[in-house]
DNA sequence: TTGAAAGCGCTAACAG
DNA sequence: CTGTTAGCGCTTTCAA
């Protein structure tokens, strides 16, 4: 690969010549100008972007940690920070946490030895105190947390409304008639598990409904608990008219129990489902569900980042994006007919 | 943000004594050792990979370019070559092009700039030649592509067996009875589609049954063209008693055209598809599907693209790797009857 | 406008 | 074993 010094050498200038026409900062005589974009073409010449950024101090680097890029919820959400990234000529790095806060960790010690110019964070549940978040922002490293906002904490973030649209979910339920909602919650120290939860007991206590613990059922987001605690709640005695899942893959697992347990939805039980796959209209039933917005999650993570980064945003000053969810009404609930008494 | 200098004078000791404790290149004395690595803690130093990257010509960054991360083929696949990238200390950069050739382009552009140390690439259909491909294995990026082959370029490449996935699926319907079955096929322009319509009519050949190319309808592997091909399909006298699907997308198109004429599946029609989602099993009715192994592909050709970047692969020869795929029987296909005559 | 030169933070001879 | 030093390829003063 050719360097700067052998473009100066072929069109006869100095290495600081080529440096200006490549970034325009200095005006350029048309002559010269010509001169060297000609070498460049001629010899592919690609100028080293490493040596740049350890001149510049800045990478142009964006880090992107997420806990499973197979989890269908994180393609929108990494798709959307990357299209606005590289829009703004930043490139990603992405990593899968799993969830796994020693992971966490060494990404981040990791993207800090690369020096990305900020992070985008999906925070990994822990009970411990954040102390390598916390590093991370005292060096200098801009973080902007994306769907979770890990507690005590000062960063950025861009969330979605989880208490409310678990709430709007629920209150669907309950003025379709049902009395007896099961919840299947997510771990409890996940904030927005915790959220929708709040959202459920809220939307209960709003429509003077007593909240019975036995109907909430605690998973880990993932579809085997999804099926496992499918399996428990149809056995409950009696039976809940109807169940809210507080992740789509939970709810896969949950269905997957139902149909072997020869519970038809929604015939027999009426269920509904925070996060809406994209694929929902490929499924019987269709699913009732709250949908997020995560692309724009990503987008607008980058979109604040950047502003961090360019010091465009108050130092000091935390900013807290929330953004709305949308109930889609489906025949998973819908269909639901209570009998005739 | 500390520099190895800075770590030097704490420790009392030379920037190359630093340098060695870290690389651990050259012994260092355990007292020496000690007292650098005090120093590195207590300033929460952490080496600027940028610099060493600059100097030893090697980033540990490798690119990977996809059509598009929301597709659900491709976070699989993904996943498998950043665990693979990540146990080797290799970080992966990833873009989106939507199968855009300009974006391919420039993306490569910016990747070379970037000094990555080897590409990923799920090349963009075109029927241009690959110039851009063809220069940057000249210039001595090393490049593996997957899933896809472009033509007319010598690269290695990781891809599955479409043409045998999909003769031993045409296979299973012809022996369920079926003689009129539909194919929804990729574009031509695709080579891996151009395979698996290969593999279809392989497999009519080989059972003695007719091509008929009324019954083969070319789309864009989107879910809107399933639909519309849908439409058409089931619009065709006499109707087909089977298709065969070639990818996710348009199946579920084609599912909901079926939905919407009221051809019910599989009692009306039976539906085999190239391509297995995660989420089948959420799916009513359960798709009998080509199961590709997307994590492998990923993950075998980061190991390839690896050996070549440490030139433990014979220069000047090609490899490909060409990964099996399994058919997976389920209700789709399972649950037809023929109407007894 | 153009060019000479210093230096970003690190590694790798090389000398001691 | 330890330290000195010359770059890696670029940007950016500063003088001319």
């Amino acid at each position: 690969m050719s360097t700067i010094k052998e473009i100066a050498k072929r069109a006869n200038v100095s290495i600081a010549t080529v440096s200006n026409v490549i970034t325009g900062a200095v005006r350029v005589s048309p002559a010269l100008r010509e001169r060297v974009q000609k070498a460049i073409e001629e010899l592919d010449y690609h100028p080293n972007y490493v040596a740049r950024s350890l001149k510049v101090r800045q990478t142009r680097l964006l880090g992107m940690i997420i806990s499973d890029i197979t989890n269908p919820f994180f393609p929108q959400l990494v798709r959307g920070a990357e299209d606005e990234a590289f829009r703004h000529n930043y490139l990603l790095i992405t990593f899968n946490t799993d969830d796994r806060v020693d992971r966490e960790k060494r990404v981040l010690s990791v993207l800090r030895s690369r020096r990305v110019d900020g992070v985008l964070l999906v925070v990994a549940p822990s009970a411990t105190e954040a102390t390598h978040l916390k590093n991370t922002v005292r060096a200098g490293v801009p973080i902007v947390c994306l769907d979770r906002i890990p507690p005590g904490v000062e960063v950025d973030s861009v969330t979605v409304d989880n208490r409310g649209g678990a709430r709007k979910c629920i209150e669907h339920l309950i003025s379709s008639g049902h009395r007896r909602i099961a919840v299947i919650a997510g771990p409890r120290a996940l904030p927005n598990a915790a959220e929708r939860l709040q959202g459920y007991r809220e939307a209960l206590s709003l429509a003077g409904l007593p909240f019975d613990p036995d109907l909430v059922f605690e998973g880990n987001f993932r579809v085997e608990s999804g099926y496992q605690l499918g399996l428990r709640l149809l056995a409950a005695e009696p039976r809940p008219s109807a169940v809210f899942v507080c992740n789509d893959m939970m709810a896969m697992g949950m269905l997957r129990a139902a149909e072997e347990q020869g519970v038809e939805c929604p015939r027999d039980l009426a269920v509904a489902v925070f996060d809406d796959l994209p694929f929902d209209f490929a499924f019987r039933p269709h699913l009732t569900a709250v949908s997020q917005p995560a692309y724009e999650v990503g987008r607008k993570g980058v979109e604040l980042l950047l502003r961090r980064i360019e010091g465009l945003e108050t130092a000091g000053e935390r900013i807290r994006i929330c953004l709305e969810t949308r109930l889609n009404l489906r025949e998973s609930t819908l269909g639901f007919k209570f009998p005739a008494r």
